[in-house]
DNA sequence: GATCCGTGAAATTCTTGCGG
DNA sequence: CCGCAAGAATTTCACGGATC
């Protein structure tokens, strides 16, 4: 694991806080290449000083990525592929593919590891402190929420859950409209606020996110873990619960504690989700029809397909692939 | 080809009880 | 009181077939 002086790259692209804002309304691309790795990370500042991140490059080495800030700042940010290991102020987080955080940060030290095997693919929102409180200055309901509130005397505060199927879906049609398409930075703009508002509200409002604390050990999030990739790999015969806890020699008891736990879903609920993702995905870029995108990601039947489909996303597959092509 | 509907199977949650 | 597990109750899911 290399250690690196990568600042100059991630203080300021990457993680996207901690930098001066000096040009709102900017639209930057700022490609990656060797020796540091390939992809692309592109950034755009808004006019109220948001700013709206988009990575999606490989590393060709491991990296561990030291960064630091005086400033405070809100981000939202998503990790749609990738994984590595955070590390603030002696806090060690995990970063899943799936996974989403809302963190409030000042004058903090952080380091992430990333490895050069998993591509990263993340969307980061970020927004000045300033802005944050004005959004939430007009909750009359009693307790008023605001930056100092909630972090504190501490430099950082974060809370963290799976991306749920309305954001993932707001996220999809953000990465579809990277490039080219018309107004673009309104577009950007208006979904990102529209990603803020979702989170804001289930990790601010809702009481039992609030309450929700670790109950497992690292090593048994681990064998968790472990589940959800033979999960993964195996969509199309997916073990059954108990079969599943026998692999990974947790008992089921633990394997649903743990699942809720880091994924904030059950066991089957997780694997749901994926093969839906995926098939949202193939359905996407065109490379399977209803039936076909069914039965890749494991569902013998269209019927219940659609019928999940619409579950999670609101709308029947068939009815996504028209509305796709009515965007070309 | 895609969606809607009824039914049995399974997974999840709720409840209770055991041992430390 | 806590962590865990077994069993009951409830909910969700997958399937096949009918229908659009």
């Amino acid at each position: 694991m290399e250690s690196t002086r990568f600042h100059d790259i991630f203080d300021q692209y990457f993680h996207g806080m901690r930098l001066s804002r000096a040009l709102p309304g900017r639209t930057e691309r700022m490609p990656l290449s060797e020796p540091v790795g390939d992809g692309v990370i592109r950034r755009l500042v808004t006019r109220s000083s948001m700013e709206i991140v988009l990575s999606d490059f490989r590393l060709l080495k491991d990296r561990t990525i030291q960064v630091a800030s005086g400033g405070a700042m809100v981000e939202l940010s998503f990790c749609l592929q990738g994984k590595g290991e955070v590390s603030v102020s002696g806090e060690r987080h995990e970063l899943a593919a799936g996974s989403c955080a809302l963190q409030f940060m000042q004058g903090f030290r952080a380091s992430f590891e990333y490895d050069k095997r998993d591509p990263v693919r993340s969307l980061a929102i970020g927004i000045p402190v300033s802005l944050f409180n004005d959004f939430m200055a007009d909750e009359s309901e009693g307790r008023s929420v605001n930056f100092a509130g909630l972090i504190g005397g501490g430099a950082f505060r974060k809370f963290q859950k799976p991306i749920d199927p309305r954001a993932s879906y707001i996220i999809s049609q953000m990465l579809e409209r990277t490039d080219r398409a018309p107004a673009r930075k309104l577009y950007m703009e208006s979904k990102a606020l529209e990603l803020l508002s979702i989170y804001f509200e289930t990790f601010l409002f809702d009481r039992e996110q609030q309450t929700r604390k670790a109950r497992l050990s690292k090593s048994d999030l681990d064998k968790v873990r472990q589940a959800g990739e033979i999960l993964l790999g195996r969509m199309d015969c997916p073990p059954s619960l108990l079969e599943l806890s026998r692999m990974v020699r947790l008992n089921d008891f633990k394997l649903k504690i743990g699942f809720k736990e880091m994924y904030g879903t059950t066991v089957f609920g997780y694997l749901r989700d994926n093969r839906l993702e995926q098939a949202m995905t193939l359905l996407q870029n065109g490379a399977a029809n209803v039936s076909r995108a069914a039965s890749i990601v494991g569902y013998a039947n269209v019927s219940h397909f659609s019928e999940s489909f619409r579950g999670k996303f609101g709308i029947n597959p068939s009815e996504f692939i028209r509305r796709r092509a009515e965007l070309d």
